[in-house]
DNA sequence: TATTAATTAGACCGACCGTCTAATAATTGA
DNA sequence: TCAATTATTAGACGGTCGGTCTAATTAATA
């Protein structure tokens, strides 16, 4: 029998029990990570986060040291979420190349169409305010984005390799110019909730990497 | 003589008086321009464009109902603002209309640097906070995006009739395409603070729309 | 069993945000 | 001409937010 997960009471808990406690510590990441994207940094306030996963202040300043650390925390834990999504796609090798990174495309997709067009890419949020960010996260959002990007890169030189797009493109800058466009079509589908930038995108994106025919 | 604009003090103004007052309520809008094209419009609070416009609070619940009839105002303004700049080098007959784009992309980026890549575009910008935003800027800014869009693909059919892109591209669609990826270049531009993810994203959608060579 | 460690609980403060009422001065019109 | 109205500034007020701090609680440790 699956004991369910209990809310933990103040005090040092047991360490070899076998009730299984929520990790308070994840349900306020998991939390952070919804409201950030779908709100971004500046217009989620720690309260907010705080009455959803029914957790007090104490415990939050607890396991952080301020909410820019926290901040720090979420784009660290969703880049890795999503890398790790990107690679699951990226290395099916049942599928072409090219096909692969249809499939990843669909999948974000079917992501958006899940919660309605309202969550976004917290990468791309937090890029848009960086002006009214802490200055390190910075360097942290371009990390974020280089990783997806090199990951892509490697992707459309399988794809050159497979002949599926044109030798003469340079997969580096068409992967950088992938997730520029990527980033636009997100904020438009949230704008018109609605999945048609992500597909308009997409297709521009293949027409301009395909093989010219002659 | 040029008389210096002079600050307005309580009270109803003179009617016929010679004295060039400031006009708060400009003051206010252009504030509120370069605030939001920033920050956006959570994180930017009233009391800030207040203190620079050196306006008490009451003045400015004077001119605006709220923030929300404030934010109405600003989506207006620089709605109306760049749509004169796109018709003021979309229009320009000196050159082919793919130099016109050309010279809009330049000015745009130019415009970019000038801020040091910290203003973004104020449309782009509250379409991804659009989630925490009153429901009512949703379609006002749509609105100023098929404007846009309607003027892009207008010199798309020039260029077309010029032979400057492909007979097979479907202009309105490519418009639309092109604004997309624009707001992700945009994006990225602040993060990375440089002009890069403009020129990259410029020389794809050429690269898209020119006529293919055999 | 006293001390230390881990965790929840929530009061409190300063800053700031958006609203609202009051004060001030000129215009209008009976 | 002066009371009512209009235009505008002035700033008080209540609410919320982020961050700190102290207390309470329970278990581990020595």
């Amino acid at each position: 029998m699956i004991k369910s997960p209990v809310k933990r009471k103040p005090g040092r808990p047991k360490k070899n029990s076998d009730t299984v406690f929520l990790d308070t510590r994840e349900e306020l990441i998991k939390a952070g990570l919804a409201a950030l994207t779908i709100k971004g940094y500046s217009s989620t306030g720690i309260d907010e986060i705080l009455k959803v996963v029914q957790v007090p202040k104490g415990s939050f300043y607890h396991y952080f040291d301020n909410k820019e650390a926290f901040g720090t925390e979420l784009i660290e834990a969703y880049g890795q979420y999503f890398a790790k999504k990107l690679s699951h796609w990226f290395y099916d090798t049942d599928t072409s190349p090219l096909n692969r990174l249809l499939a990843f495309i669909a999948d974000a997709k079917k992501g958006m169409q899940k919660f309605e067009y309202q969550r976004g890419c917290l990468i791309g949020n937090l890029g848009q305010e960086m002006v009214a960010l802490p200055e390190g996260f910075r360097k942290q959002l371009i990390q974020v984005f280089n990783d997806w990007e090199m990951k892509t890169a490697h992707l459309l030189d399988e794809a050159k390799a497979a002949g599926e797009i044109a030798k003469t493109i340079n997969t580096a800058q068409m992967a950088y110019y992938f997730w520029v466009g990527w980033e636009g079509a997100v904020l438009r589908a949230k704008l018109e909730q609605s999945g048609e930038p992500l597909d308009l995108f997409t297709s521009g994106f293949i027409a301009l990497i395909k093989p010219t025919p002659h």
